[in-house]
Order: structure tokens, then sequence, then C-alpha cells
DNA sequence: TACTTTTGACTGAACAGTTAGTCAATGACT
DNA sequence: AGTCATTGACTAACTGTTCAGTCAAAAGTA
């Protein structure tokens, strides 16, 4: 009985350093970066000894890996049942953009961290915890072609090729993250979730109906 | 007189050789990244030793910085004249947008460069050389700016924060130049330019005049 | 319960590899 | 002869990784 529960006692504040490692980890590596940060400045910060970091993780970049896996598997598995549960293009695209903002807005280090090291994480590698982000990546892709296939076979999204719509609407937000983190705003990115989402489908041109303004040439090609 | 000319072709050679370096160092940033590149790599990449480079730089960063300021500088500049030398919005954005395709198809290795580093070249500094990087960058963010507020003051564009659709445009050209990194694809991405402006200005909603097809609702909000 | 033994997370210091940067010597050109 | 670019061995510092030793908690024993 005793033992048991003082087994799992053990076992639980094992489990409460490594998160602990991990939260002081992704603070370091938001700073300074992958090659940057090091493993003395990660230890220093999750206040225990550069040792116990090899207890939990086998090296630096497996700290790295892990640290990004968790959430990168449980974004992309929210936005695929974000996007699955709803029946409309325009609602699966809004619901996309609010789950994605959403997450940006809970974390903002992750997606100072990704920003910074996704041409690393999506190069060529053998590392098995690596490779498996590459395809977590690849199938957020897949998702969002789709989409946009789905938008395009219906008639309600132009005739190009999926890919090219889907990193259009990548971009922006990509861009509007990137915008956040660069000048530190403190405001939610969330509401720019309906913007965001009327230039993606409907562009940046006003199409307000008024009588055109002085000087102005009709502009549709 | 000889002596003069000797002077001359000796800084000819300086200048060649510095040149080299440069065009040995892009590579080598290109494949690596700044961290994971050493200075002994581009030595080698380069055919000189490592204490030429530090003829030619002071340190690896310096390399590093001149290496892209001169890229950044001329682009930013071309950028601003053929802005500044259209006349309509709609024809600024285009020749914006291609001028910035071409120089990706003219150089990918730079542009590479710049999707890897772009963090870090925003990061706060006291170095001179990063100081007028980031400077740089905010003046062609800033041309952006002007191109969105006289178009949305010629109603034009829509009623928006010009920032927004600056932050848009660019962001759907960095994700196509990324994308096409990522995969290597061969093809020139100048053939995107008519797509990309008339996504930025329509949206990727389909526009044209059609019957609608069986099971559509209207999309129009 | 009182004791001994075992476990294993954790420490801290040492290790080994790497790499940016230096400099005395070399050699080529004027 | 004198100047200057170039070399490449060397240094100094940094940093990821290891490991013998420590100690509190868990398990075993009587």
């Amino acid at each position: 009985m005793q033992g048991e529960e003082n087994l799992s006692r053990r076992l639980r504040e094992k489990i409460a350093h490594r998160q602990e490692i991990l939260e002081a980890a992704k603070r370091v590596f938001a700073r300074k970066g992958f090659h940057a940060a090091t493993v003395d400045e990660i230890a220093q910060e999750a206040d225990f000894s550069k040792g116990a970091m090899y207890v939990h993780f086998a090296n630096k970049e497996d700290l790295f890996l892990s640290l990004i896996q968790e959430k990168t598997e449980e974004l992309g598995e929210r936005l695929e049942e974000v996007v699955h549960s709803a029946d409309d293009l325009e609602n699966k695209v809004r619901k996309f953009v609010k789950t994605y903002l959403d997450a940006f807005d809970e974390d903002k280090e992750f997606f100072q961290i990704i920003a910074a090291e996704h041409p690393r994480l999506t190069a060529q590698t053998q590392d098995r915890l690596q490779l498996r982000l590459r395809e977590r990546y690849l199938e957020t892709l897949r998702l969002v072609d789709e989409m946009m296939q789905e938008g395009i076979h219906q008639g309600r999204l132009r005739q190009t090729e999926p890919r090219f719509l889907g990193i259009t609407l990548l971009g922006i937000i990509h861009s509007f993250t990137a915008q956040w983190l660069l000048l530190g705003r403190k405001d939610p990115l969330s509401r720019m979730e309906s913007l965001i989402v009327e230039l993606f489908f409907g562009g940046a041109r006003d199409n307000r109906k008024v009588g055109s303004r002085k000087g102005e040439k009709d502009v549709s090609p």
C-alpha cells in the first residue's frame, strides 16, 4: 500500500521536475535560439544542476525537440478537429485561423521558437523526433490543402493549385504572428481573426459599393 | 606611372578576393546557417586560409552582416525606385512584387539566409551594421505602409491600419519564397507574380460570374 | 515499529571536442 | 629592399557530455 503510494510520489516529482526543465528551456530557447542557448543557462533557469538535464533528456537536441513536439502535436490535432467538425468552407477557415491565433496568444514563446527555428526543423535529418515533427508539419499542410481543394471544387475558391491558396492563408497568419512578436505587442492576436479571414477570402481591395471619390479611375481589371 | 598602375592592380585583387570570400560565405551560410557555419569551412570554400578572412573582416559576424547588407541595401533601393516610379497603386504593388520575386530568382541563397536568420537580424543589438540592417528593413516596411496608406485614402483598399495590409502582402510573398526554398523548386518564382497580386487585391474567393454549381449556398457575407 | 539496505535523482567537477581569433614566418610582387 | 597579402600552427575560451559520489526517500527485515 504505502510502497505503491511512495513510488508514485517519486515518479510524480520526477515528472514535475521534467516539466520545470522544459518550461525553463522554453524561455531560454525563445530568448536565444537553439544554438546560442547553453545547457548551463537552461539548468540555471530551471534551478537544477547541469547533470540533472541528462537524467531527463539524452542531449540538448532531444530536450529541444521534446519541448516542441508536445505543442506541435497538440496544435496539429486541434486544428484537424476544428476543421473536420465544421461543415462549411468559410467556417473551416475561420475556425482554423481562430484556433491558430488562440494558440499563439496562449503561448507566444513557443511560436517565437518555431518562427526562428522552422527552417532547421524542416531540414533533412535522421533524428526520429525531428522526422516526426516534419511529418506533423506536412500533415497540417495537407489539412490546409484539403480545405482548399474542397473549396475549389465547390467553385467557391479561384481555380488554382490548392497549395498556392494554402500558402497564402498560412503566409498571412505567420506574417501577423511575426509582427506581433517583433513589436512585442501585448494585445491578443485573436482580435485579428475576422480581418485575416476577410483578407484571405476577399483580398485587400475595397469592395464597398460607394460612389467613387474624386480623381479615381476604375480599379477592376 | 607604373607605380600607380601596380597599386591599383593590388587593390583590384584585394577587392576581388574579398568578393570571393563573400560569395563562398554566402554558400556556406545558406547551407548551414550562421551558427553552424565555421570560419574554417568558409575559408576552405573560398580557397583561402582562415587568417585571410581576418584581413577583410573584423570577425565572423562582420563577415556575415557585410554579406547581407550589400544585397539588402540594393534590394531596398530597387524597391523604392520601382514603387516611386509607378503612378498607379496597382502598378506599384505589381512592380514591388515583380522586383522582389526577380531578386529571389536571381539569388536564392541570399533569401535562404534571410529566411533562416531574420529573427536574429531584427533583434535588439548594439552592432552598427546590424542596426543599419534593422533600419533598412523598417524603411522597406515604411515604403509598403506608404503604398497602402495611399490606396486606402484613394478608396481602393479596405479601411484598415495600412500596416495590416502591408503585413498581408509581405506575408504572401514570404510564404511563396519559403515554399520554393523548402521544396527546392527550380522554376522561376516570378511566374507567380500575377497570382500573388491578384490574391492580395482580390483574395482567394472565386469571383467569376457563373451560375452556381449544385449544392452551393451563397458565400457572400 | 526500529533498523538496515537499496535505489536513483541529483550534484559538481572534470573531460573532450570544437572553434573564433592571433601572429610570427613566408613568399610574392613592385 | 620593402611592402603587403597570405599562411597555418597556436591559443584561449566555450560548451556539450560524462561520471563518481551524495543523500533523502523507498523497500526490505525482524
